[in-house]
DNA sequence: TTCTGGATAGATCGCTCGTTCTAGTGGCGA
DNA sequence: TCGCCACTAGAACGAGCGATCTATCCAGAA
């Protein structure tokens, strides 16, 4: 058990957070908005209020391990905001539009800085850490999965209703890049309604 | 004039290209392939043949207005690439597929390396480098002007045209990100196949 | 031939990186 | 009460970063 967090402003201070739970959502936090290259230890574990000694007790193989982690955390949550947006409508195609809308609501009140918790991480580091590329791989997997779980349930075929999937999540994954590059809602919006009217094809 | 380059066995030496160019050319293909701060100035030169000093020499801003200069040569460079997938086609639907397959062709072939030219310096340098953004938000409207005009060619209507060349340009990336993380040309190839069936859906 | 300035060459600077190391703290079971 | 151990704390290390600097080279103008 961690002793009392007695960090002084760090941003992600919470009295009730133990310390590696901290630290895991600051990298999170800093890998999405600034890559892992350009994420430095030091400055994770000042964000967390912890110091580099807590980091490498928690994460003795360093920043790669660390990562992982981080990614893994993404995962999970940008898994339950699909989850969300997608429980929103029982028509599969309204049910992507709200995801799209969602998203987009969610990067304008971040001052488009959070985008995709993994894109970022496994485009930098491809063929050059495995382990976070595994993590990476694993968060699109997942991610993949509840959406086409929403697909099989409103009655599309199993392969269907996978390569849907696949496509949806590209492209919202492209338009928030886009999106963000922009800095405007329009490309996630724009995206969202032609899914759904690809969504809608099938019918 | 430069004189001539009598570097050893960079991989970017080429007699026939002056030393500025071979530079331009190695930071194009290392930001690609690394991002922003995963590349250094002294390897970009190594790559290219050159010595820091005519880094220094040829971009005086440093390694920001070297960048930019990169992102301008990728962007040309996908442009091509985009333009000889559209012009394969007189159909609009079959045109935006055989970019797809081209793209997850030539994403096999460098072993899943050579992606976007943009997304990972863009997502890296987010808020915190507006040169960098400002050529990668020029890139990617170059880029759906470039599809946009495909579109009209073949009878959209002006902003139908715009707005599905935001949502084309962006599905591929998407799917470009998602290839190369899975190590599979399926999702560019589901994406190109999707994107079809959604322009066909105009006519 | 001499001069000039674009281009090359690489040593060097201050800084930050990821990592390691030792010392110290404090809650809890024995 | 004592000892243990999970945890905190931060100084220190070598390596590499981006950037600066001086020295040199050499084609073509004068």
């Amino acid at each position: 058990m961690q002793t009392k967090p007695q960090g002084v402003s760090a941003r992600d201070t919470d009295v009730a957070v133990g310390t590696r739970e901290r630290v895991v959502r600051a990298a999170s936090r800093l890998l999405q908005q600034q890559g892992y290259e350009g994420t430095g230890i030091k400055l994770i574990a000042r964000e967390a209020g912890a110091t580099l000694g807590s980091v490498y007790h928690f994460f003795p193989g360093g920043k790669e391990e660390l990562a992982v982690a981080a990614i893994h955390h993404g995962d999970q949550e940008f898994a339950d905001t699909l989850r969300a947006g997608l429980d929103s409508a029982d028509d599969p195609a309204v049910a992507v539009e709200n995801c799209a809308r969602r998203l987009a609501s969610a990067l304008r009140e971040s001052e488009w800085t959070d985008g995709c918790p993994v894109t970022s991480t496994a485009l930098e580091t491809l063929g050059r850490a495995p382990r976070i590329q595994e993590a990476c791989h694993a968060a699109l997997r997942n991610w993949q999965e509840v959406l086409a779980a929403k697909f099989r349930e409103c009655g599309f075929a199993d392969e269907d209703a996978e390569e849907l999937a696949c496509t949806v999540l590209g492209a919202l994954e492209g338009a928030e890049v886009t999106s963000q590059v922009f800095r405007s809602e329009q490309p996630l919006l724009t995206a969202g309604r032609h899914l759904a009217r690809l969504v809608r094809s099938w019918s």
